[in-house]
DNA sequence: TTGGAAACTGCCCGGGTGGGCAGGCGTCAA
DNA sequence: TTGACGCCTGCCCACCCGGGCAGTTTCCAA
């Protein structure tokens, strides 16, 4: 073979705004190592959008011990688990789930690492 | 290149495999019109992971049922509320609940959404 | 110095959750 | 016909969850 370091890449490009879209793909089609993956194909890596609406900036203002315990609850932890993972009590625990769920306006656990990941504060 | 027809784009790299991010990072270093992200910055695109761990292309099997409650689930709904908004009895949602933390492998509801979410059964 | 915010702990309690048990029905393929 | 499967229902029970109450400490800014 013609000795290839590594595969080329295959890139999706999942953007909803047709004209970033295309700029995109026009300046990775010149990328060596880089290829765009076909419509439907399985990719590797993909492009995606991060930014919200432009007017929705609504950066939940989390403290950091809010942020450990999203983390964990994300993962399913209860509370006894995050108690334990964090070396708090239990009372704690709630505490910040509790300031949690009024924060990112949920009705229950399930409800704010939902919020949470729609809103971009977490990454599932 | 006499002007600059619109800004660089921001671009930042979310992904875990620290190989592969770094390959990513110095492929786009040298593309013109666009420029990585500094840690913290807000970036407009981000590249993703998109692969599921290469052997786990596991296309979760989920009876029609089980998708209607699982999609109530990540609304936060309880098993009462799911009973109602389905038209059957709080034992039969906790029966669907059931399964379907069996069939994602999860510990709770909580963990059933975000296990869901991440291997694209459902959309947040 | 005073105040506020963050983090922490405790107790109580109604309701939700998850697991186990034991069934019912209709459909569809072997 | 017999089985498997999806969907449905019921009861019991230990445990968890969320909300309310009240209190502590530390640290930082006004």
């Amino acid at each position: 073979m013609s000795e290839e370091t590594s595969p080329p890449l295959v890139i999706a490009i999942d953007v909803s705004d047709p004209a970033l879209a295309d700029r995109l793909a026009s300046l990775l089609a010149g990328v060596a190592g880089v290829r765009l993956a076909a419509p439907g194909e399985t990719a590797s890596i993909a492009l995606v959008s991060r930014d919200q609406p432009a007017g929705e900036r609504s950066e939940i203002e989390l403290t950091p011990r809010e942020r450990d315990v999203l983390a964990l609850m994300a993962e399913g932890a209860s509370n006894k688990a995050i108690a334990r993972q964090l070396g708090i009590s239990v009372h704690t625990a709630k505490f910040h789930v509790s300031s949690l769920l009024d924060k990112l306006d949920a009705t229950g656990r399930t409800d704010a690492v939902a919020h949470a990941a729609r809103r971009g504060v977490i990454h599932l």
